[in-house]
DNA sequence: ATGCCTTATTTCATAAGA
């Protein structure tokens, strides 16, 4: 079974390169972030031509997630309890039941700045998603949470730290809410880098940042225990981030044994 | 090589991304 997350950075954009990457590298199952189109508008009838099912939740031009799956689509459920709002909830989380795993599908505030409100409603979100996945764990043992967490775990994840003193995304309060998550019982898959030292997700599309490898490892695979002792191969899909009109994020390949 | 930002909307300017 494959399992990947990417986030595409508008499925209307992307659309086309969307399309030949799930016929080349055929996941499973396929979480998606910043899709930024309502659940109305997003395009179900090209994708399913490839033989998947969709789940998406979106509201207009911002946010956005979906999971694809051609193993079974079920127990579909949009945002989580108690989920906090910037000011009102956002599409930020989806979880469905593909198979034997529960799937959660998610696109974490990105922060902005140390000082604003968003950072705090960033932080907020995260401790509040970590109440959701203890109450989801006791009742999914195999569970996968993936996407775009906008935090770099640690300074090993970042292409220079001395770049990002002041920013967001390598905060210690930020770094500990994704160790929180951790301390649940889950995995940060480790996935291999198909060039490079570093499995970087994402490299900003500006000053050609990509051709340097000046990236950053934000985008995360998190495994429930039953999940993570099935992986036999984890990769990050940096030939998605190469030539004409490709998202800024790279996709993350998990490869599991059948249950 | 992979090549120096992209996407969206309240569009000819601005906000957001990270």
């Amino acid at each position: 079974m494959r399992l990947a997350t990417w986030n595409v950075n508008s499925i209307r954009a992307r659309l086309p390169r969307l399309l030949d990457w799930l016929a080349n590298v055929r996941p499973d199952i396929a979480c998606l972030q910043e899709t930024k189109i309502p659940p109305e508008d997003f395009p179900v009838a090209e994708i399913a031509e490839l033989g998947y099912e969709v789940a998406a939740h979106g509201a207009g031009a911002w946010n956005g997630v979906a999971v694809l799956s051609r193993v079974g689509l079920s127990g579909r459920a949009v945002g989580f309890v108690d989920e906090p709002g910037f000011p009102d909830p956002e599409a930020r989380a989806l979880a469905v039941t593909c198979g034997d795993l529960r799937v959660w599908s998610v696109y974490i505030p990105n922060g902005r700045t140390p000082d604003s409100d968003h950072y705090a409603y960033k932080l907020k979100w995260l401790a509040a998603l970590r109440g959701a996945l203890a109450a989801e764990l006791a009742e999914h043992p195999a569970l996968v949470v993936s996407g775009d967490f906008n935090v770099a775990p640690t300074d090993d994840d970042i292409w220079d730290p001395a770049v990002f003193v002041g920013a967001t995304h390598v905060t210690p309060p930020e770094r500990q809410a994704v160790a929180d998550l951790l301390a649940l019982g889950l995995t940060d898959v480790e996935a291999r880098p198909l060039k490079g030292d570093r499995p970087y997700t994402y490299w900003d599309y500006r000053a050609g940042m990509f051709h340097q490898n000046k990236g950053m490892r934000i985008d995360l695979v998190l495994a429930s225990a039953p999940v993570a002792a099935r992986i036999t191969d984890a990769y990050v899909d940096r030939e998605a981030r190469k030539g004409k009109g490709p998202s800024d994020h790279a996709p993350i390949v998990v490869d599991l044994t059948d249950p």
